[in-house]
DNA sequence: TTTAATTTCTGACATAATGTCAAAATATAC
DNA sequence: GTATATTTTGACATTATGTCAGAAATTAAA
């Protein structure tokens, strides 16, 4: 029916740089990226199958050739945001070196990655109330960081750098907190300011696991606007 | 189509008990209700118009009688939270005597309520993904929270209780903290244990706001299993 | 380049849900 | 018990989903 309106998104997906490229791969690509622009500026729940392949120029039924359903793009969108978050979050589960500078690293990183997806995001999210089979990738996504969340805090509470608390629940509430406030807060136009958000999860992060004496230590100030 | 399987909520709606009670409240009653006892056991995306209907004997149609749309009904629900989340959440806010206290009364509180009421909160929040207008009403709901848990801070930075630190941003967190922690835990069957999540909320907030040295201050260990 | 094989795309169909409305059934007031 | 007002219903128009057989196109082979 209506034109999609586009802010125009930051992420385009291309087909693999395969010699031979088939046309269902830029087909796929296509109608990938025409998800991406709706879910820019629209809601997930005004995306029909209809609209998302009118911007394509292809049938409707066409789409049921490269996905089941509209959640079953969504999960390709999703592997997308899993990329670029283990990127970004890896160094304070694994990494060695001061744990307080790299849990703000992560912070910041997660940050910035969010405020630049955020609209996808918020799509990835709104999807998983719509459909059962989806919502379980979505719920393993957030998941899997509860367990290298606990396995860290123990870790670092057998060095003494933590106080001996239960490490789970708090770990399941403080990645809860993230996930939800960066929703929230990039999740939507106007998205708000990164640094404010930054600078909260930041202090009750290190106020919670490492004490409140330590709210400075940044490696840097890299969070862009 | 198929029967309501019934872990049966322990919400129970009854028309206002005026001298004359019109057939039509009691219709509402039992919408309501029927509501209730759904999504208690089904997710939102399940509830359909005319899976609801079926099971109040009543024609699909004469659900358009009270309801806009089943967006409309969530909101009645809606209602219902709101209240009992308002008696206990309001110590903190406006309420004289020990900040600590009172903070760690109204977690636990908020824990117990949504404890009690979690698939009904889960199936609030899923709806906001469905409906614009709706979508408002929820956000208005969380948001003022944001609003009060920004004066309380405020305040009691003015006391020097609490580190000055930009409020807002770390109001809006916690805020979000509570809600995806407490719509997670205990939104879906098998229900989460209350305790553990009271315990870490509270260490949280208190570590965040008050400083970790006042973790234990607490008035009783009212959380009910 | 032409043709044959394969892949991709499309229109039509069956199904399920929504919301509306005039008419039927029921409740309420007198 | 009857008249009036309220409540309920079944039928309709609309919109979305997912499937499938056949048409159109791409690709491979000669």
């Amino acid at each position: 029916m209506s034109e999609i309106k586009t802010l125009s998104s930051p992420l385009r997906i291309s087909p693999q740089p395969t010699l031979k490229i088939r046309k269902s791969e830029r087909t796929r690509a296509a109608i990938l990226n025409a998800g991406v622009e709706f879910v820019w500026s629209h809601p997930f729940r005004d995306l029909t199958v209809n609209v998302l392949m009118a911007s394509t120029g292809l049938s409707r039924s066409a789409f049921y050739q490269y996905f089941k359903d509209l959640q079953d793009l969504m999960e390709s969108l999703l592997d997308l945001l899993k990329n670029e978050v283990y990127a970004v979050t890896g160094p304070w589960f694994e990494g060695t070196g001061d744990p307080v500078i790299l849990l703000n690293d992560s912070l910041a990183g997660l940050v910035d990655v969010c405020y630049r997806l955020g609209p996808i995001l918020r799509a990835a999210d709104d999807a998983a109330a719509t459909d059962e089979r989806y919502e379980k990738v979505w719920k393993q996504f957030i998941e899997q960081f509860d367990d290298a969340i606990t396995t860290r805090i123990k870790a670092d509470q057998e060095q003494g750098l933590i106080p001996n608390f239960d490490a789970r629940p708090v770990a399941e509430a403080l990645n809860r907190l993230d996930v939800f406030t960066l929703l929230d807060a990039f999740g939507q136009h106007p998205r708000k300011q990164p640094e404010p958000v930054y600078e909260a999860l930041s202090r009750i992060w290190i106020s919670t696991l490492y004490g409140s004496e330590w709210l400075g230590k940044r490696s840097s100030d890299l969070v862009r606007t």
